[in-house]
DNA sequence: TCTGGGGTCCTGTGGCTT
DNA sequence: TCTGAAGCCACAGGACCC
């Protein structure tokens, strides 16, 4: 054998596989959509989309009726519409889904202390790790789909093998409501046949690039030598999918990971132009990302600031301070120096703020005492002089950010004129149909929007299709759709019958927005999962 | 058809240091 | 003092996932 050869022997050498199917995936069914219609008991067994519903809005989430027509994930929800035209268009609810998610995972760490979440949906859980020792795949399975349902009404597809990616690939099979079991014998009968985009990994670019060498099948991926791969893909993803395709997979299942960053963007309905504007509304954006960066340890050391065009290219420029810094006035200002230097002079489609290398806030207090209020420069972060100077300068004589910064030819205003007063829409939120709802859908230029604010009366300028409500005297429902002062309201929840919709005049019948509705977790409610004696 | 938003990871390039 | 190699790091872009 040559050296070649000898690196692929080595390489599969050192993977130590288990000998058993052991590694659980679990993946909630069309989870976003699913939820939508447990909540809103007049949806279900109706086409539902769950997603952006302004004009630039993608599909998050197709129910299985609405795939029938050929809806799809990531979809533009404009086409989505046009294939489903029947179905419901509902913004998220992602304080919704956290709750169901939170009952889900509780429902595996009855199983086995051995979990490590994903996705909102989604889950790896290790029955090697079970109290009392693994108990069978099949009756796992059972147990968790029966519990996931009798807790949420939701289903749940699972897939078991002796790896993380055989796990995750079975789990997909029989969707949904399967559990499809590989054994470590059956492993080859099961991959070798599937297209190779099944393989966590693969996406376009690399299926295209397979496809170049021949590479469709698991089959055919497994007969590339691993030279050709890495000459094909890069050391790292060549090597990846030389041992994937063989079934050698030893990642284990990890309880919690450590978050690597925190931050925000934001899709404008109209381009911004105008330095003034997109200054303004990275601002917005930093605002969202802090209080994410508050979240994950409170300080960064890199800040990037990711820009998107009218032409959809992007570009992104960062600023590291030398040491991680929680002030805010320091991180808007990095992140309003990264903004500019990726250069705001051409229409602005996307705006994004991420911070990177993260800190916990105890730690920089250490690491940074007297720093927050410390001279300029004492802690500046790496930048050109001249964006420096450009941001502080008065209009007219900013640097790199361009001459006409501060004098945008076509800056934008709110229209107070673009609100449409047109036929209200049908019974179903679908946005299209409901003028009002575009309009209120459409941020005040350099505004981008936010999650509606509970708490808050409804009215035409928060409303998004399939918020939660509530009426002093009719309870709690959702919003199909709002028009001037008249909202067309649903009141059902997960627990009561379909609701016929119903008209309310909003100076007469006020309607507040709420948070949604918890699910019940499951140390709340008696059971025995490990010990049910089979 | 016209492309969201939250992330992670990898790669190529170039600067700096030894 | 200059040069090249190697290692490290920061940066920017891109692929991918859900």
């Amino acid at each position: 054998m040559d050296g070649r050869g000898d690196r692929a022997r080595r390489l599969m050498d050192a993977v130590r596989v288990r000998d058993a199917a052991t590694v659980m995936h679990l993946d909630a069914d069309a989870f976003f959509a699913a939820v939508e219609q447990r909540d809103k008991p007049s949806l279900r067994g109706k086409p539902v989309l769950v997603g952006g519903v302004g004009g630039r809005g993608v599909v998050s989430t197709a129910s299985y009726e609405a795939r029938r027509d050929g809806a799809r994930s990531a979809m533009p929800m404009a086409r989505a519409r046009r294939l489903s035209p029947a179905a419901a268009v509902l913004t998220p609810r992602f304080a919704a889904y956290s709750a169901y998610s939170a009952v889900i995972m509780g429902v595996l760490r009855e199983l086995t202390p051995g979990v490590e979440p994903l996705s909102i949906d989604e889950a790896f859980a290790d029955l090697a790790q079970a109290e009392g020792g693994a108990p069978e795949p099949e009756d796992a399975a059972a147990r968790v789909q029966a519990r996931v349902a009798e807790l949420t009404g939701l289903t749940v597809s699972v897939g078991v093998a002796r790896s993380k990616l055989v796990a995750k690939i079975a789990s997909d099979l029989r969707k949904p409501g399967g559990v499809v079991v590989v054994r470590p014998e059956d492993e080859d009968d099961v991959l070798l046949p599937l297209d190779v985009r099944v393989v966590p990994g693969v996406g376009p670019a690399t299926a295209a690039a397979l496809e170049r060498v021949g590479v469709r099948t698991v089959a055919d991926l497994r007969r590339q030598p691993l030279d050709t791969l890495t000459m094909t893909l890069g050391e790292a993803n060549g090597t990846h999918l030389f041992l994937m395709s063989r079934g050698l997979d030893d990642r284990p299942v990890v309880v919690s990971t450590e978050r690597k960053s925190a931050g925000a963007e934001r899709t404008f309905a109209q381009d911004l132009f105008g330095r003034d504007l997109v200054l303004s509304a990275v601002d917005d954006v930093v605002d969202e990302a802090l209080q994410r960066l508050e979240r994950h340890g409170g300080a960064a050391r890199t800040v990037v600031a990711k820009v998107r065009y009218g032409d959809f290219s992007t570009v992104t420029r960062s600023v590291t301070f030398s040491q991680p810094t929680a002030s805010a006035g320091e991180l808007r200002d990095a992140a309003r120096r990264a903004t500019l230097a990726a250069g705001i002079d051409t229409p602005v489609r996307l705006l994004g703020v991420s911070f990177h290398n993260l800190a916990p806030h105890a730690q920089l207090a250490l690491d940074l005492h007297g720093t927050e209020e410390a001279a300029p420069g004492a802690d500046a972060p790496v930048v050109e002089p001249d964006l420096l100077d450009g941001l502080d300068a008065p209009a007219g004589e900013a640097g790199a950010a361009g001459p006409d910064d501060a004098t945008a030819p076509h800056a934008d205003e709110p229209d107070p004129a673009d609100d449409p007063a047109d036929d209200p829409g049908p019974d179903l939120p679908r946005a299209e149909d409901d003028p009002r709802l575009v309009g209120a859908e459409k941020p005040v230029v350099g505004r981008p929007l936010g999650p509606a604010p509970t708490g808050r009366p409804l009215d035409a300028t928060n409303a998004r299709p399939g918020l939660d409500v509530e009426h002093a005297t009719l309870g709690r429902g959702w919003v199909v759709h709002v028009r001037d002062r008249e909202a067309t309201v649903r009141f059902e929840t997960a627990t009561t019958p379909p609701a016929r919709s119903r008209v309310l005049d909003l100076d007469a019948d006020p309607l507040v927005l709420v948070e949604p509705v918890g699910v019940t977790p499951p140390d709340a409610v008696p059971a025995d999962l490990r010990r049910t004696g089979s």
